[in-house]
Parts: structure tokens; sequence; C-alpha cells
DNA sequence: TCCAATGTTTCGCC
DNA sequence: GGGCGAAACATTGG
């Protein structure tokens, strides 16, 4: 076993999921100090025990008896167990046996509800609740936003980032630019179901820190499939980078 | 040195 | 008050 473990990573969902994973350790432990430039009530955090890990989307859980603390990575956002770094932790816990967990560059809550009352977990792609036919309803009711915009709503995709989401759309052959009211239902559901499929893929890509490898779009130059050029441009509302191929992915109009 | 990037929240303006 | 967009947050590599 290593001394030291340092995690940084891509924080779509997938990577949330695999931080749940190598934080097992700590469920059970008692929290000795509290401390970190967030603003939540560090006190509150003392002697406190971790009774549970979840992942929310791209939340991460740490649970406890009453509240739940919750930790989003942001888009530079790491975390080191056993280990730190020269830099201003959000929040760093203490444990017993010199045990230790650092967040950096992350957003940190309070949520001082049951969990339940927060998230709808049928829009978590990574939870065993999610929910295709849950996703279709939310998106009849927004039939002119474009697809970009909706894989990226975390009310629908909670978990879907926009690696995941330009390599969906390339692999499904959806242009980018179509409006989800346009895309024809069977169309929807291929996308929801590639949505899944690629999403534990991705997991399980970067767990072997493979994951750039088994990219088709994202940051391509050429189209895998017919060699045109891939476009990259900054789509939707949210302006987010994009690659797609204009000979391989259809316009629905 | 500058810019862009896997993301979201907050603020100010109309 | 809603909608919108800019700014803020902060790190790293090209």
């Amino acid at each position: 076993m290593p001394i030291y473990q340092i995690y940084q990573f891509m924080p779509e969902g997938p990577s949330i999921v695999i931080a749940k994973e190598e934080l097992q350790q700590f469920i059970g432990k008692r929290i000795l100090t509290a401390s970190g430039s967030s603003k939540i009530e560090m006190n509150r955090l003392k002697n406190k025990k971790i009774i549970g890990i979840k992942t929310f989307g791209k939340h991460l859980l740490l649970c406890f008896d009453g509240f739940t603390i919750r930790i989003h990575f942001l888009m530079f956002g790491k975390y080191f167990i056993n280990s730190s770094k020269p830099l201003k932790p959000t929040l760093a816990l203490t444990f017993a046996r010199g045990k230790e967990l650092n967040f950096y560059t992350s957003a940190i809550t309070m949520i001082e509800v049951p969990l339940e009352e927060v998230y709808d977990w049928t829009a978590d792609v990574m939870n065993e609740n999610w929910s295709a036919t849950s996703a279709k309803k939310k998106m009849k009711k927004m039939p002119e936003r474009m697809i970009v915009d909706i894989l990226l709503d975390q009310e629908i995709f909670a978990g879907v980032g926009n690696i995941i989401k330009n390599e969906v759309l390339y692999r499904t052959k959806i242009h980018p630019t179509s409006l989800g009211g346009d895309i024809p239902p069977k169309k929807i559901t291929e996308l929801c179901k590639e949505v899944i499929i690629y999403t534990f893929q991705f997991l399980e890509w970067k767990k072997i820190s493979q994951l750039a490898k088994y990219w088709e779009v994202y940051t391509k130059k050429k189209c895998k499939r017919d060699g045109s050029v891939i476009k990259k441009g900054y789509l939707g509302k949210g302006q987010r980078r994009t690659y797609f191929c204009d000979a391989c992915q259809v316009v629905y109009a």
C-alpha cells in the first residue's frame, strides 16, 4: 500500500464515483480536526463520524448523522488522501493515526435536510435509480433547447460533462446543433442508452488511466468514420467546446 | 506571458 | 423579479 495517494481528475460523474470508492477507508472514521477556506462551519465537523459516502452526478457526499457535506470539484478540484500540497485546502480533515483527507479548489456546502429532498436520483446517470423515461419526460418540456445544452443539464443528465456530451453525440451520430424536440423518440432512446454505456466505459477507462486513448471525437482532428475534418465550435447556450463531424452526424430539424 | 480548459454560482444590469 | 451575461472561483499545461 502506498503511503501517499494523490488524485487529480476530470470531474465528470465517473470520476466522482472513483473518488467515492477511494474514500471508503474513511467510512466509520471520526474527524479529529476540520479546517480550510470553505465557509462551512468547521466546528460542526469535529468529533463527527463519517457514516457513509454517496454521489449524485458530480457531487461527492460525505454523510453524517443529521447532515451531509456536499463537495463539488468544479473545473480543477482535486483531493489528496494522507497527503497534502502547498496550497490552501478548501477543506482539510484529520483522523486518528495520522490519516488525513484534503480537498482543493472545490465548492463545499452543507446539506441540512434528508438527501431525498434535495436530489432526484432518477436523474443521476450513474445511480441504480437512473430513469431514461424520467429524462425523456423532462426533455419534452423544452423541445427548443439544443441537445448540447440538454446533455449538460444536471437536472436531466446529472454527471454528464463536456467529454461525455461530445463522445455520446458522435457515437449516436446526432449533430450537436439539433434541437431536442426535433430528434425522433427512437433516437432519443438510443442517446439515453449510449449515455449510460459510455459513462460506465469512461469509469473503467479512467480507472486504468486510458480515458483519452478511447476518445473518438473530443479533441480529435479527423473523423474516424469518413476522414472528414472534425469541427470545433462553442455551441448552445452554454457555449461549451464541442467537436463534431458535419458529414456523419445528422442534423435533425 | 497569455490563454484555454473536464464547471457552477453569484452578481449586476436591463 | 426574471432573464441574461459577465465575473468570480482557481489550477495547470500548452
